[in-house]
DNA sequence: CCAGATTAGTTTAAACTTAAACTAATTATC
DNA sequence: GATAATTAGTTTAAGTTTAAACTAATCTGG
């Protein structure tokens, strides 16, 4: 019997189910806040930059043809007036280009600029092994079964929040 | 062999473990957000007041007999000077009540007014019925293994951070 | 064609958030 | 006991975030 066995089996009989969906909504809420706190730092002090500007940045360098406005709010779950203020100072920069479309002329191509996609590269690089230490604690093992679990907690949000 | 397992097992197959941690940090966070979206939504619709003031009251609540700003910051994983501004609009509206402590005249004893704490009763079970709803498609076995793989992240996290 | 509805994006107002500078009170050290 | 260091909290400046109002372009049903 595993010791990671016993400690869930004690949860069941401990806990009731109407507190343990609180609770798990507080231990993914803490989970991010310490994660997001700790990147959010090291972008400050080591490339100088913030942690919205770089999920605009990322979100960008999934689409190398460039995508709308519209785009990047959906994928980063954002309101779509955030990304016009973070696009805005990223092209100050020179880091994005946005430019309207040819066709729908409601519509804007936003892609990384040549210096946005080496910036990008540095700090994805960086970013990822922030992340991997700071999860070095996990076993290969508990992060797929992690992945699993956080795959359902997305379906039941997607079927709930409808409701 | 059960649907789980299977899956979990694909996926240290397929996925190497560099990309793991990233995946999971992803996932953490879609996740949380997708929750905050939700409740932030409702506490606007239906209570007309923002989840970070939610937030707030919830942690004076667990303490009737006050505490410091300090207490609240920590505890919420936020500013002192972000505290301050929320506890002065809470403060506005008669939900709590802020005074300079008698002995160490630094720190302030802030605690819920007695409107205070009836409003974050009411508030306060409708938000846990959310919650349940949101996570209702999770069965209990696997609301306890994600429980007990969040702490075993927030351990990871703890041993990483200051390193 | 064209009036109304929809869609993409921006702007605005208010609140939130942080880091850093600051003030006031306390503690430590000599 | 005076001075220095620390601590609690506020203030400030800049950026982030949202919801809602707005503008401009496109689509849709007559």
């Amino acid at each position: 019997m595993s010791g990671k066995a016993q400690t869930a089996i004690d949860k069941l009989e401990q806990t009731s189910r109407r507190k343990m969906a609180l609770r798990i909504w507080l231990r993914l809420l803490t989970s991010s806040q310490l994660i997001e706190k700790e990147v959010r730092g090291r972008f400050r002090t080591e490339f100088d930059t913030t942690l919205p500007r770089f999920d605009v940045m990322a979100a960008l360098a999934r689409e190398p043809e460039g995508q709308t406005m519209g785009d990047v709010s959906r994928w980063l779950l954002v309101s779509s007036g955030n990304i016009t203020g973070i696009i805005s100072r990223l092209e100050e920069d020179g880091l994005v280009t946005r430019a309207r479309s040819a066709g729908d002329r409601r519509t804007h191509l936003v892609k990384l600029s040549c210096k946005g996609k080496k910036e990008f590269e540095r700090m994805s690089l960086a970013h990822e092994k922030w992340i991997r230490n700071l999860l070095s604690g996990m076993t290969k093992e508990e992060m797929a079964t992690l992945d699993d679990l956080l795959i359902k907690v997305k379906i039941s949000l997607a079927r709930e929040e409808s409701s």
